[in-house]
RNA sequence: GGGCGCAUAACUCAGUUGGUUCAGAGUGGCUGCCUUACAAGCAGCAAGUCGGAGGUUCGAGUCCUUCUGUGCCCA
C-alpha cells in the first residue's frame, strides 16, 4: 500500500474517536481496579472551545490516558457550568433578536422554559469540541450544573448551610453591577488602573465661615453625604471637629467628624462620608452611627432622594459631568485635577460596579475556611507548583464571608420564603425549605396561624451564585449527596484537579470547604495548575483583542495531535504560555517524522525464512574482533526473534548481546535502543509523578527524533534495494510499537493510526487500551558506548564538511592504538556501525599516525581521517594550539579542585574519583595535541 | 502599603535533593546537502560572566542576604 508522504491527520482523527468511543474505552464503572478519577473544571454552557480549554484538557486527557494505559480504572467526567451571569445575557439577547422578547415581559417560569430550550439548543457545544481535541471523557457522565439531581443538591446545601448556622441573610455593602442589576462578589470584580479626575469641593460652615474643601472623585454623591470626616491628628481641622457644614446646592447640614480612617496625605485631608456609596464610608458611618442616604438607583441612576431635582433620573456618569457645572455655579468648586485610580469593574459586563447596601445571602467562611487551609499547608493537597500555596494562604487567612444570592433568574432559586403581610420584618420570618409546601409548615409552626396559605408566602425571587454550585461538582457528579456510600466512595477523592490558577479562589478554594464541610475529605489528591495562554506580546487571549487563534482552526490546520503538542511542548506547569503557532506547526512536523519513519519500516522487504543472511557486512582490518559473531540461535517457523520474542521487557533488555540475522550490527543496535528505551521510560515515570508533563514529552520527542530515527532507523535500514532480516524487523516493529504506546498520552490519534499500520491487530487490540510500558533497570555502559560510537560519528561528519567531502564519498579512518580504543573496538557491531553510519571504506586501528590526514579527538581516543588534499599546516596548527589551551585549562581547574584537601576530604568518593577520571583524560588528550602539534 | 513570582543563547523557555564534559532544548542564524522514509527534511557549526554585588560551602545556575529591572495577586 502507498502511504503519502505526509500524514494526514483530519479523516483519521475523526474515525480513530469513533472507534474509541464506540467500543467504549472511556466508560467508568467501579470494580476491583485502583480508581483513578478526574472531573472536568465545567465550561461555561455557553462556551465555545478556546486556548485556555484546550491546553487545560490537554493535560487532562494526558493523565487519564496514561492512568488508562497503566490499567487503572480511569474516570474523567465531563459537564458543563449553568454560568448564571454569563448565560442568562445571552438567553436575554436571543429572546429579543429570535423571539422578539424582553425579559421583564415573561414570567419567570416562562424565561426558564425559554432558557432551558436555548440551552438545548445552542449549549455544551464545546462538548463536542474537545471530542476533537482527542478528550477521552466518560461522555455517559456528563453533567450540568443544572440538571435536576444536581439542582437539588444545591438547594440541599444551601439547607444544610442554614440549618448549621453557617449562612445568613444580611444587610451588606456589595458589588452592584447596575448593568446586569445584580451584585457581584468580591472576586467577581476586576479592579484595574484608569484615568479619573479629582473635584475640590467647598463646603461652607453653618456659621458662614470657609467650612472645609474635600477631594472626592463623585462630586454626583455629595447629597448622600452624611458627615465630613478628618484624622483626629490633622492640625489644619482640630478647630473644625464638631461643626456643621452645608452640602453645596442643597445646603443640607452635616457635621464634621474625626476618625483615624482619613488618609491626611491624601487629597486636602478631608473627607465626605457617603455611608450608601463607599464600603469605607459604611464603615465609618457605622462607627458614628450616622444615616445612610442611598442616592443611586439599581440602574445606575440617581434617585429623588438627592433632592437636588436637576440630576434625578440622570445616569450616574453624566451626573457627574453636569455636577461640574452646578458646582462651579454656586462658586464651590475649587479645583479639578486628574489622576489615576484603580476601579473596579464587573468581570462579566465590564460595567464600573457601583458599592451598595443590599440585603443578600452570605455564607459564613470562617468555619469553612480552617480545614481548608490546613489541608493544603499540610499537603493532603498537593499543589502544582508548589508556591500557589502562598497565595491560597494569603486569601484563606482573609476571608471574608461569600455572597451567593444573584439578582437573575437562570440559577438555583434560593429555597427562602417570606410572609407576604405588611409589617412583619422579612428578617424574622424567613423560611428556608425545599420547597414551599415545607415552608410553609414552617410559617404554619412559628406563627401559630393554620390558616395560612401558599399565597402568604413568597419565595426570594433570587438565585445562587453560579459558584455556589460549582463548589460542589466532584461530590454531586457522583452523586454522593444522595448516595454518600454509593460509587461516590470508589471515586471520591479524585485523583488531581487540573485548572487556571485564576480561579483559584472561585473555585479550587471553595471546592476544598465543601469537601470537608459535607464529606469530611479533600475533593482532590493534587492541583495542577496551568498557566494562561498568552500571544506573543504577552498579552492575555481575549475576545475583546481578537487575539486568540480559533481553536477549531488550528485543530484542522495543525490536527489534534500537533496543537496537542504544541501546547504541551512549552507549558510548564503554572507557568504562562506564549502562544505561537510556530508551536503547533513543530507537533505537526513530529508527527509527519513518525508517519515517515513507518513508511521506511512499511517498505522492507523480508525474505521468506530459509538460509540466513548475514546483514553486517565485514571488511577485513586490523581489529580483530573479541571472538567470532555466535550465530544465532535456532528458531522454530514462525517465532519471533530472539532480539525481541519476550513479552516483557525485563527479559528484553537482559539478553546477551549477540549477533543475530541482522549481524553484529543491527544486534548491537536493537539492544542500545531498547536500553535508551528504557532510560527515557525511566525519566518519564519520575516527570509524571511530578506531573512534569512538557519534560516527559520532550524526553519522549528527543528520543523518537533523534536516537530512533535519527540514529537507530539508520544503523538498520538496508540498503538500496536490499532485504531486512527478519531479527532486525521484528525487532524494530516491536520497538516502533511500545514507543507508540509511551507516545498515546499525549498524541492519541497518530499513535493509534501507526500502531495499526505497523501489524495487523485483532479486534480490540489498540493502543488506547494497551499496558503502558514499565521502565526496567537498563545497561548505562551500553548506552555510553554506543554515545562513542555516535561521537565519533559526529567527529567524522565534521571533518567531512569542514573539508567539503561529500556524504556518499567513502572515506579511510585510522585509529591511533591504544587500550581504550581497543575496549571500544572490542565491542561486537561496534566497527560496522561505524561503517555504516559514518561512510568508511575502511577503517583501521595503527600505531602509526598516517600522513596528510585531519585528525580528531573523541573520549580519549584520536582518530585520522584520509584526505585525498593538501592539509593547511597552519590552520591545524591553529586549531590544535587552541584545543591544547583549553584543555590546559581544563586540566589546571582540576588540579585546583583535586590539589584542595577539603574538597578530596569531604567530597563524596564518587565525585573525587570521577575528578581523578577527568583529569587522568585531559592529560591524555594533552599529550596527543601535543603529538600532533610535533608532527605537524 | 502587604504578599507571590520571574531575570539563563538573538527569541521563547527547561535545568529535580547543591556534585559526572552542566551551562541545555526548540525556534531563529550560518555552512553544506533535492543522500530512495521525511526539504514540514538531512548533516554540521556558531552564539550565554546563568541580572548586579556580597555570603554559606570542599563545591553555587541551583541555598541565604541585598540591590536593580520586571510581572502578578491582595488592599
Amino acid at each position: 500500500m502507498e502511504l503519502s508522504t505526509r500524514y494526514t491527520p483530519s479523516e483519521i482523527e475523526e474515525r480513530w474517536y469513533a472507534h474509541w468511543e464506540g467500543r467504549g474505552y472511556f466508560r467508568s464503572v467501579p470494580d476491583e481496579r485502583e480508581p483513578f478519577s478526574i472531573v472536568i473544571p465545567p465550561p461555561n454552557v455557553t462556551g465555545v472551545l478556546h486556548m485556555g480549554h484546550m491546553l487545560n484538557n490537554t493535560i487532562q486527557d494526558i493523565l487519564i490516558r496514561k492512568a488508562r494505559l497503566d490499567g487503572k480504572n480511569a474516570c474523567w467526567v465531563p459537564g458543563t457550568d449553568h454560568a448564571s451571569i454569563a448565560t442568562e445575557a445571552k438567553v436575554v439577547h436571543w429572546l429579543r433578536e429570535e423571539k422578539k422578547l424582553r425579559k421583564v415581559d415573561l414570567t419567570r417560569e416562562a424565561f426558564m422554559d425559554y432558557a432551558y430550550q436555548w440551552k438545548d439548543k445552542y449549549g455544551g457545544i464545546i462538548l463536542h469540541q474537545l471530542r476533537k481535541l482527542g478528550a477521552s471523557c466518560d461522555w455517559d457522565r456528563t453533567a450540568f450544573t443544572m440538571d435536576k439531581g444536581y439542582y437539588d443538591d444545591v438547594i440541599q446545601v444551601f439547607i444544610d448551610l442554614y440549618k448549621k448556622d453557617k449562612l445568613y441573610r444580611g444587610l451588606r455593602m456589595v458589588n452592584w453591577d447596575p448593568e446586569a442589576k445584580t451584585v457581584l462578589s468580591n472576586e467577581e470584580v476586576i479592579y484595574g488602573e484608569e484615568n479619573a479626575q479629582l473635584y475640590h469641593i467647598q463646603y461652607k460652615g453653618v456659621d458662614g465661615s470657609a467650612g472645609v474643601t474635600i477631594a472626592t472623585q463623585r462630586p454626583e454623591t455629595i447629597f448622600a453625604d452624611v458627615a465630613i470626616a478628618v484624622n483626629p491628628k490633622d492640625p489644619r481641622y482640630t478647630s473644625l471637629v464638631g461643626k456643621q457644614v452645608l452640602i453645596p446646592l442643597i445646603d443640607r447640614a452635616i457635621p464634621v467628624i474625626a476618625d483615624d480612617y482619613v488618609d491626611i496625605e491624601f487629597g486636602t485631608g478631608a473627607l465626605k462620608i457617603t455611608p450608601a456609596h463607599d464600603p469605607n464610608d459604611y464603615e465609618v458611618g457605622q462607627r458614628h452611627k450616622l444615616d445612610v442616604i442611598d442616592t443611586i438607583a439599581d440602574d445606575g441612576k440617581l434617585n429623588d432622594k438627592c433632592t437636588f431635582l436637576p440630576i434625578v433620573g440622570l445616569d450616574r456618569f453624566e451626573a457627574r459631568k453636569q455636577m461640574r457645572g452646578f458646582l462651579e455655579g454656586c462658586e464651590s468648586l475649587v479645583k479639578i485635577e486628574d489622576y489615576m485610580t484603580n476601579i473596579g469593574r464587573s468581570e462579566r459586563t465590564n460595567a464600573v460596579v457601583e458599592p451598595k447596601l443590599s440585603l443578600q445571602w452570605f455564607v459564613k467562611m470562617t468555619d469553612l475556611g480552617a480545614p481548608a487551609l490546613k489541608a493544603v499547608i499540610d499537603e493532603e493537597v498537593k499543589f502544582y507548583p508548589p508556591h500557589f500555596q502562598n497565595l491560597y494562604r494569603n486569601w484563606m487567612e482573609n476571608l471574608r464571608d461569600w455572597c451567593i444570592s444573584r439578582q437573575l433568574w437562570w440559577g438555583q432559586q434560593i429555597p427562602a420564603w417570606y410572609l407576604k403581610s405588611e409589617g412583619l420584618s422579612q428578617e424574622t420570618h424567613v423560611f428556608v425549605a425545599a420547597n414551599a409546601d415545607e415552608a410553609l409548615l414552617k410559617a404554619k409552626e412559628a406563627t401559630g396561624n393554620n390558616q395560612l396559605t401558599l399565597n402568604d408566602l413568597r419565595q426570594d425571587e433570587d438565585v445562587l451564585d453560579t459558584w455556589a454550585s460549582s463548589w460542589l461538582w466532584p461530590i454531586s457528579v457522583f452523586d454522593g449527596f444522595k448516595k454518600p456510600d454509593g460509587e461516590v466512595s470508589y471515586y471520591y477523592p479524585t485523583n488531581v484537579l487540573v485548572t487556571g490558577w485564576d480561579i483559584i479562589f472561585f473555585w479550587v478554594a471553595r471546592m476544598i470547604m465543601a469537601g470537608y464541610e459535607f464529606r469530611g475529605e479533600k475533593p482532590f489528591k493534587a492541583v495542577y495548575f496551568t498557566g494562561m495562554v498568552r500571544d506573543k506580546q504577552r498579552r492575555k487571549m481575549s475576545k475583546s483583542l481578537g487575539n486568540s487563534p480559533d481553536a477549531l482552526q488550528l485543530l484542522e490546520d495543525f490536527g489534534a495531535d500537533g496543537v496537542r503538542y504544541g501546547l504541551m511542548s512549552s507549558a510548564a506547569a503554572g507557568g504562562d504560555i506564549l502562544f505561537d503557532d510556530k508551536l503547533c506547526e513543530n507537533g505537526r512536523n513530529f508527527c509527519n517524522k513518525l508517519w515517515n519513519a513507518l513508511r521506511l519500516v512499511k517498505g522492507w522487504s523480508v525474505p521468506p525464512p530459509g538460509p540466513l543472511i548475514r546483514g553486517g557486512e565485514r571488511i577485513s582490518s586490523g581489529i580483530s574482533p573479541s571472538e567470532e559473531a555466535r550465530t544465532s540461535p535456532t528458531q522454530m517457523e514462525g517465532e519471533r526473534s530472539s532480539l525481541v520474542l519476550s513479552e516483557s521487557d525485563e527479559a528484553r533488555t537482559s539478553l546477551p548481546l549477540m549477533g543475530g540475522q541482522g549481524g553484529a550490527k543491527n544486534a548491537l543496535a536493537i539492544h542500545w535502543i531498547n536500553h535508551k528505551f528504557q532510560q527515557t521510560l525511566t525519566q518519564i515515570e519520575s516527570d509524571f509523578e511530578q506531573f512534569r508533563l512538557s519534560e516527559a514529552l520532550l524526553g519522549l520527542y528527543s528520543f523518537i527524533w533523534d536516537d530512533f530515527c535519527a540514529w537507530y532507523l539508520e544503523m538498520v535500514k538496508p540498503g538500496y534495494e536490499q532485504p531486512i532480516d527478519q531479527e532486525t524487523y521484528e525487532a524494530t516493529i516491536d520497538i516502533y510499537s511500545r514507543i507508540m504506546v509511551a507516545l498515546h498520552p499525549f498524541m492519541p490519534f497518530v499513535t493509534e493510526e501507526i500502531w495499526h499500520q505497523l501489524r495487523a491487530r485483532t479486534e480490540g487490540d489498540d493502543v488506547c487500551v494497551q499496558k503502558y510500558p514499565k521502565a526496567v533497570a537498563f545497561d548505562l555502559a551500553l548506552i555510553t558506548q554506543v554515545e562513542s560510537a555516535k561521537t565519533i560519528i559526529t567527529g567524522i561528519r565534521e571533518v567531512r564538511n569542514q573539508n567539503q567531502v561529500k556524504p556518499r564519498d567513502p572515506l579511510a579512518i585510522t585509529v591511533q592504538d591504544s587500550e581504550t580504543a581497543r575496549a571500544l573496538f572490542a565491542q561486537e557491531g561496534f566497527r560496522e556501525m561505524l561503517m555504516k553510519m559514518a561512510v568508511l571504506e575502511s577503517l583501521e586501528l595503527s600505531g602509526e599516525e598516517p600522513a596528510n590526514a585531519k585528525s580528531f579527538i573523541s573520549g580519549t581516543d584520536k582518530f585520522f581521517v584520509a584526505l585525498n588534499q593538501t592539509i593547511d599546516v597552519a590552520a591545524e596548527r591553529k586549531k590544535i594550539t587552541e584545543e591544547l589551551e583549553y584543555q590546559r585549562g581544563f586540566i589546571r581547574s582540576i588540579e585546583g579542585k583535586l590539589s584542595n584537601e577539603r574538597f578530596v576530604a569531604s567530597a563524596p568518593a564518587a565525585v573525587v574519583d570521577n575528578e581523578r577520571k577527568k583529569l587522568a583524560d585531559g592529560l591524555a588528550r594533552v599529550q596527543m595535541l601535543e603529538e600532533s602539534l610535533s608532527k605537524l
